[in-house]
DNA sequence: TGACGGGGTGCAACCGGTTGCGGACAATCA
DNA sequence: TGATTGTCCGCAACCGGTTGCACCCCGTCA
């Protein structure tokens, strides 16, 4: 009794042991459905009775082990923990959810230049996995060469994989036509020097682009901290009326300094900007903000990775054909823009 | 040629019998240090080798069935992901780093009420876990239950667990004196009703009334959207001169509605939040803060895990004694906060 | 030269499940 | 009543490592 009695886990032994079976048996009872079962119904009453008594939780590292499926799924990001970026918030809500569903765990997993992921990866400590953002070419491959199912959130096609990603373009344009319909002709679209790199900073200003020269309209493009940009933004030989951000980081103190320059806005410059994210909303005036479809994107991501898992593993079938999913951002229309004061 | 070739992982064995050696002495060569080792060194270099070019990773579940810790520790949270909330990026980017650098893998936990995670807590799926925030007894109580260890990441102790937390009064009152200082007498302090419940909030407020009310001064208290409070705050009945918010949450909406009444800040109203966090130094005015340790607080729960762990597993050292750690929060002056206009 | 010691390796059990196969027994049919 | 079928269960191999123990062989010392 003085000994630290570490309570000893029950195992499917000891429940055979009490049962007077055998751990095949005990095995079968525990998690065949009850039909097809090839064990009879009062054995089955007997041994769930039982281990439901002792607590009985199949180990998991046994099961992964025997059945050569994990039922885990890894979480690859670069840099930071990733959820953190508030876009992913929504993202990762929903896939996460979506795989739990399915009795699927997460891990997190930083892919970081050491390669100690690609422990991980060849270790077999899951199914399959999803990348936040576009991931770098090498580490593809490797994924790639074991053969491991994965999807790309948020990330643009670029191989044989499968990927889910808003429509940055369409956004861009959604932004454009709605600025364009308010009589704004000549526009900005500005990003931060701190801005995260991704391929969406580019394809968000095409589809503005796009759009705005349809219509015979003009667009500015400025790069820097928003200090830096907002006098040039109000410069009157640019003849800017509308300005499109590429994220909540930029127009949040854009707003701001556009407001301590005098300008008001939506009077004096229209403001659009992308991510329907805090606090956008909450600013005087609310943003315009063209809203990407976070929590689509992790839900198709988990189905899409869902399909793939169920054939992995020595199964004959083979694994379904990769996917690129591209989902519709959606124009969310607040109280900073307007009309054009000349118009 | 035409079947799947699924490219077969190369174990154990299969060096074991390229070198015509034992799984294991193999076994032994891979990992154990060079020195105390008990194969020779020749051999050793051989394995390795075949080893390499095999491209041989240890099978994870394997190890860890074998040895009886997975080396992987599960994030435990209630509600939504939760890295999500910024507050916890800092706190979870030093947590993971520091577990990585012991080869730790991190799980994805959420806590939902239908128990789904007692199984993986059961299922030995982790050798320790971290709860983000306060946890509902009954959680704590299921995992002490299974003597594992664990850590609360700022949460106040309330059982034997051990905790790292930020000194939210002391915070409050950092804030506090930061006003007194300034000649501020009245004082707000204000939330919204759609902060997370946490009992920081409570915290951070008892330790502002302190400092405040030791000077002779006063703290009135609002609770609502800032839509609300912000007249409230105006009302020249009360005689309010600065306001301490519970967070970046309420800080922002409120600066902009202080704005839009035509209040200034910080000549009519001072303005003190809590979190350094986005948006809060980017707005007109930057807004004066309290900011938490976060990455402290993820370092030292690292820590603290690391040293429960190690004497997991029928080790016969005893666990070292919980431990709860309380970090100082510090004040972030910026230009939300000045002398009252009266002064 | 024979006993002893120790470094280097193989054997086999074990971790905790899963699963193919065969056997026992009862029920059904000829 | 004997052959056949089908139900239910036990046996044992297996997943891929780890590890205690025995063994072999060679060098050393008496």
């Amino acid at each position: 009794m003085s000994a630290p009695t570490l309570k000893p886990k029950p195992t499917l032994s000891d429940i055979a042991e009490r049962c007077q079976l055998s751990k095949g048996t005990v095995s079968r009872a525990l998690h065949l459905s009850d039909k097809d079962s090839p064990v009879s119904e009062s054995t089955r009453q007997r041994v769930r009775k039982v281990a439901q008594e002792l607590g009985y939780r199949a180990n998991w590292q046994a099961q992964a082990l025997s059945r050569g499926r994990t039922h885990s799924v890894g979480l690859l990001y670069e840099g930071t923990v990733p959820m953190l970026d508030s876009v992913y918030r929504d993202m990762l809500e929903t896939f996460v959810q979506k795989l739990r569903a399915f009795d699927y765990h997460l891990q997190l997993v930083p892919v970081d230049p050491a390669g100690i992921w690609s422990e991980a990866l060849r270790g077999g400590r899951f199914d399959g996995c999803a990348m936040l953002q576009n991931a770098p070419r090498p580490i593809l491959n490797e994924i790639a060469d074991v053969e491991m199912p994965i999807v790309l959130l948020n990330a643009a096609a670029s191989g044989g994989e499968s990927t889910v990603c808003p429509d940055d373009e369409g956004g861009g344009r959604l932004a454009g036509e709605h600025l364009l319909k308010l009589g704004h002709r000549t526009i900005a679209y500005t990003y931060d020097t701190d801005a995260v790199p991704h391929f969406s900073i580019r394809t968000r200003q095409r589809g503005l682009e796009q759009a705005v020269q349809e219509a015979g309209g003009r667009v500015m493009f400025f790069k820097g901290h928003q200090y830096e940009v907002a006098p040039k933004l109000l410069d009157p030989a640019n003849g800017i009326t509308a300005t499109v951000c590429y994220s909540h980081f930029e127009a949040t103190p854009l707003l701001q300094h556009l407001w301590q320059l005098g300008a008001k806005v939506p009077d004096d410059m229209s403001l659009v900007a992308f991510n329907d994210e805090f606090p956008l909303g909450s600013l005087i005036p609310p943003v315009t903000t063209v809203g990407v479809p976070a929590a689509q994107i992790g839900l198709h991501g988990a189905e899409i990775l869902l399909r793939q898992m169920r054939g992995t593993t020595n199964d004959a079938r083979p694994r379904p054909p990769s996917k690129n999913i591209i989902l519709e951002e959606s124009l969310i229309i607040r109280a900073s823009t307007a009309k054009p004061r000349s118009t």
